[in-house]
DNA sequence: AAGTGGTCTAGACCACTAT
DNA sequence: TAGTGGTCTAGACCACTTT
């Protein structure tokens, strides 16, 4: 029955429980790829109700320290060090190389990449993408979209949207592999120098549509990037917007005093 | 008792009832400063048991629309313009102003800003500013630790680490209040001139303690963002590690092409 | 079929906030 | 004191995974 202990400790029951599982994790008691104990078992091992392990569980997921698949169980993640995420990645010098950033920079720090296109083509252009583009809402752009796993799980999904007159003339861009340098490097063969790209930043909590394309627990944090890739004429020529897994990434940008 | 519909629809009720009071609160219908129907009448309106509005009422708190206080209710969050955060804050030309960054951004977005100041003094380095400034752990440095707070609520911590030999000679340093142009200013006025900010960014869940901190509710996601200030002679002389609450800001960086 | 997590119930007691 | 959210129980049924 209804006991609800609560008198004796301010800190909740399945707050307990789900710090002891966590410590259990950080000190290598239950090491990267072991099964948690099933919330069954761990109802007699602390000897309290179903609904209090089940919230326990809610948070040691919290942590990002583990996943949980339905029929299965809970299973120690691994801990891959978080990719770093440089601005350095758009100098067109680290262009010339011919890797796209992304696989260069995951090669980089020993760990499997991987590019899934999910669409190259058509597209009405969504209203945020429209306006940064300077286009009216609806008109047709060309969208890529991808799906960027890491060792195995997808950690970010990107979608660029380019001017159909810039892309009309560029065939590369219609395929799934751009080619040396991407597509930053085929826009400047055709003539579109860039100047600046801009990023904006925002983190937030996945929703549940964004959390199952990326394998996340509901309630994982994720950060949404929307770059705007500017060229010396003043037009913005590509808006590629990502949603990234935010425990996978560090972002870093080095930022001149001059001016 | 346990009745379980569960096989009609695959949406749980939980997740239904909640997307209803987040789309009340998108529409206006529950406007900012409205009080959110009780637990028990959502209970008695929707014909669910208190269990089920209870997980409901989880997920609208995620949603970041509002807040919840103990014998109170849950209350409809202002939604203030999120400050835009943009990395012009540290252009040279932006700080002979007078104002710190913050106060003149904020102000700008139209809102109320306060700084407290929380402790100015020595204080021995912790580990990753120690390395960042090129200093062994442990070595004494100047801490300057304060709470941003925005339209009366605390949405940043930020503490900035010094090396002693810097700041030793620049007694504004030690004042809550360091002048036109903040404590960069203040360097630069000793001969220590910036070349670059460099900006690491991650994002992920609040802790506990965090979160109190912040007055966010547990769960919140939080940007942890550390800045190294570097002078024209390559030397490390400010470091600033922040903790801000990650509705409250969107990102913006620019860079440049060239290179 | 057996075991696992996911949803839901009906009711208890506690702690905080208002009056 | 009345009303609110916060914790907990004991048990039901469902859906997914594995054997």
């Amino acid at each position: 029955m209804g006991t609800a202990v609560g008198g004796e400790r301010s800190v909740p029951r399945y707050v307990q429980i789900a710090d002891e599982i966590v410590q259990q994790i950080r000190a290598g008691v239950l090491k990267p790829g072991d099964m948690v104990p099933s919330e069954s078992e761990l109802v007699e091992r602390y000897g309290v109700s179903g609904g209090t392990i089940r919230k326990a569980m809610v948070e040691v997921r919290a942590s990002g320290l583990v996943e949980t698949r339905h029929g299965k169980g809970s299973i120690v993640k691994d801990r891959p060090p978080v990719r770093h995420r440089s601005s350095d990645r758009f100098r067109r010098s680290l262009r010339r190389g011919g890797k796209a950033a992304y696989l260069a920079e995951s090669e980089q720090s020993g760990a499997t990449a991987k590019v899934s296109v999910l669409y190259i083509g058509p597209m009405e252009a969504p209203e945020d993408a429209a306006r940064r583009l300077g286009v009216s809402a609806g008109t047709q752009v060309l969208a890529r979209r991808r799906l960027y796993f890491r060792n195995g799980t997808p950690v970010e999904t990107a979608t660029s949207y380019l001017p159909w007159d810039v892309v009309k003339d560029i065939p590369e861009l219609f395929a799934e592999n751009p080619g040396g340098g991407g597509i930053y490097a085929r826009l400047e063969d055709h003539g579109h120098e860039f100047a600046e790209f801009v990023e904006t930043l925002q983190a937030r909590l996945a929703s549940k549509a964004e959390a199952s394309e990326l394998a996340l627990s509901p309630g994982s944090p994720v950060v949404h990037l929307v770059r705007e890739a500017r060229t010396t004429e003043g037009r913005v020529v590509e808006v590629c917007d990502t949603l990234m897994a935010a425990d996978q990434f560090v972002f870093e940008y080095r930022i001149p005093a001059a001016g």
